[in-house]
DNA sequence: CGAATCTTTGAAAGACGTCAACATTGGTGG
DNA sequence: CCACCAATGTTGACGTCTTTCAAAGATTCG
């Protein structure tokens, strides 16, 4: 578990190349450093909520966080899964709505923010930040349209397989660690549902339950469900 | 039926205010005008294809497109239809890749070229053309999300009505005009389980049928359906 | 240790997809 | 202009995947 108000500054932060910011020179770095702060967030707690508007960005410096939709019945679909050196909430920085989404901390998390205005002014200046923000909501808006094309067409099955290899990338050697509803949220299905399959999954010694931890043992038949 | 190679100058385009491009000055408007090339599509044919590399980005000047992801067992899934004005294939300008999706005309169309080098110098040159684009990214990624909400919470009969009010609006004082399976992939079901809701909702004189055309009667009663 | 939360299992009903046959439509050539 | 054919649309029957509801079993954390 993490300590409460870790200070990280951008120049130390160990997200920092694989962030938005990346192509920053040493005098950029030190200027987003001084505009932006850090906060300490518990696991389960709101970064920002749908229906909402936006005062800035929020940059995960470490730990994870599920952004997901409310449906009408109140069940949350998670689209994503953000964790360090992810920007979260710029969409809504160009759009001038409220948040479409919702975001919160599936674990102990540090993360900083950076005000609307600073980060348009860094936009403006920067033309590499431009460029990877431009490249970002492109490549987020194609894999938005295979996640659509997944829902409709595919059963449970063939999703679930699709979303274990998704997870697997997120907690790179680590176990998958989320509630059986987070992950029934994120498939797209009843929890029950999802349990069933897990389970199916673990007798074909796809999977390995650890409790609550997934681990996962044969990527090569995940692929094969997930038609990839 | 529209004649083959109507020629358009952005100057008197009718869709030209509506555009990405409406708030490009006189000169601007005469240089776009310049580095576009404006062909006729037949209904059904390719703008572009899943899986190419883009050349360029497709302005509508006047028709109908239908923008589709491919699934693993070859069905399409519609994800938007672009009418007059919308400007097509950008977000691969962006972000490397090749096209995600497809693009076909539901009908007989005139679309303008713009090549790839071009719109993108359009692009650093015009800040206001920067931030319509970003602002359209963002608010597709916003659609998305509801989208795939949707397809994971909603039945068949509550996308049906939300996708009829979506098309209402597309289709603005025509009547909705597409094929069976077309509507069928754009809602995310089966053609007969879509002939079989529209019988429905028919019968509760929710729409009316006019053999391929679907009018809508009562708007209000799909508010409710879809759940808005 | 116990309360609260999360997970698992079972049974039953319903929504939806698939297959097969049939009907209608619209475009084409004679 | 009409008849015909291919494409598109419609209907019925059936099976199965998935959800829902209810209840019992684990696990976690104070």
């Amino acid at each position: 578990m993490k300590e409460h108000h870790k200070h990280v500054t951008c120049e130390n932060c160990m997200s920092f190349k694989e962030s938005m910011f990346s192509s920053f020179q040493n005098g950029q770095i030190s200027e987003l450093n001084h505009h932006k702060s850090c906060s300490f967030y518990k696991k389960g707690q709101a970064i920002f909520a749908q229906g909402n508007y936006p005062r800035g960005v929020f940059c995960l410096n470490e730990g994870k966080v599920k952004i997901f939709s409310i449906g009408e019945e109140g069940k949350e679909q998670i689209i994503q899964i953000a964790s360090s050196g992810d920007l979260i909430g710029f969409r809504t920085m160009f759009s001038g709505e409220p948040y479409k989404v919702s975001a919160v901390t599936l674990e102990d998390s540090n993360i900083c923010f950076i005000a609307k205005e600073d980060f348009l002014n860094l936009m403006d200046v920067n033309q590499n930040l431009r460029n990877n923000i431009l490249k970002e909501l492109s490549l987020e808006l194609g894999e938005r349209a295979k996640m659509i094309t997944n829902m409709a067409q595919k059963s449970v099955k063939d999703r679930l397989a699709f979303t274990l290899l998704i997870l697997d990338k997120v907690y790179k050697q680590e176990q998958i660690n989320l509630s059986r509803e987070d992950l029934a949220n994120f498939v797209g299905t009843a929890t029950e549902t999802l349990i069933r399959l897990l389970k199916e999954f673990k007798d074909k010694q796809v999977i390995k339950i650890h409790t609550r931890k997934i681990e996962i043992l044969d990527k090569k038949k995940l692929l094969a469900l997930a038609g990839i």
